[in-house]
DNA sequence: CAATAGCTTTACGTTAACGTAAACTTGTTT
DNA sequence: AAACAAGTTTACGTTAACGTAAAGCTATTG
């Protein structure tokens, strides 16, 4: 007997609200049994939430990524047909995510710049502006590295 | 005068009806000037679009591509405190651009052990069943070494 | 035993990103 | 001048992915 998950165990560690897994089974991402009317989540439950979290990240509908899941269960017990099917779904899908990576790349090259040009402005600004007391230091020093965790606020 | 755009030559090159890209102009991401009534877009405008697009298979919202042009425009005149502010709001970005990442190579390892699993599938059915006139081989030669480019309907 | 906590279903509301249609202007071609 | 092409505004419709009540089951805890 492998670990089962209630609701909003699954709820709490990935962050989702349960009326969100619950629609995630109404479209049939996820399939949990049940004990009574309640909802008991397997480990496969488990993976395929990671799974689609992972899925929603990359911009995937959630009908893409129940093909995809639906591909994967079904490779055991293809027809040929199906299997030639399948593997031009999959290739489809790598497909498009190598074309995400090269997005990612050149963005990721844009933001870069922006700081460097962000950086230099400010140097720009301590250098007419001398010293004004800024105890604000702290900042400037920390973000050089790494790129910051950053909590905020967003939205 | 560097060289101007209709919004039609815009929807034709990067295919997009001239509904969205009025609709981008409305979230303003775009700022077309006017010859008389007819909107006349720039080449700033083109990058502008192109980097829209981008940001939208990265599953960025309007919003938030927004927001980066604002931050993008604002880095020459923005005051200390903007520009932290900017440098942090990229950092941001940066980051959830390097867990796609991530999450790319994990779904892309995915795929791909899902298409070896398809393969040996395949490889099975032939063992089992030799030959049996199968005219549905073009299919199988076909789809053998590249992932097909694949038109496909996606929508 | 009554209340609380956690689960359930049902169902209407909301936001983003357009689609689609109608009705109008403006220039160009026949 | 009539018709066509390309553009415009206005406005209502649509889909995905939930949010947000409302109302009810069920177990355990004070």
């Amino acid at each position: 007997m492998s670990k089962t998950y209630s609701i909003s165990e699954l709820a709490n560690e990935f962050d989702l609200t349960t009326r969100s897994i619950r629609f995630y089974e109404d479209q049939e991402l996820l399939h949990p049994t049940r004990r009574g009317q309640t909802r008991v989540y397997s480990s496969k439950d488990r993976v395929r939430l990671k799974l689609t979290i992972r899925g929603k990240r990359l911009g995937f509908s959630l009908a893409e990524i129940r093909e995809l899941f639906e591909l994967w269960d079904e490779t055991r017990s293809g027809s040929k047909k199906q299997l030639h099917l399948m593997l031009s779904k999959i290739g489809e899908r790598r497909a498009a995510l190598d074309q995400q990576m090269k997005d990612i790349t050149m963005v990721q090259l844009e933001l870069e710049s922006a700081e460097i040009r962000c950086r230099q402005a400010l140097e720009e600004l301590l250098e007419k502006e001398p010293q004004e007391t800024q105890n604000e230091e702290e900042q400037a020093s920390s973000a050089d590295k790494a790129s910051a965790p950053s909590s905020a606020t967003m939205h």
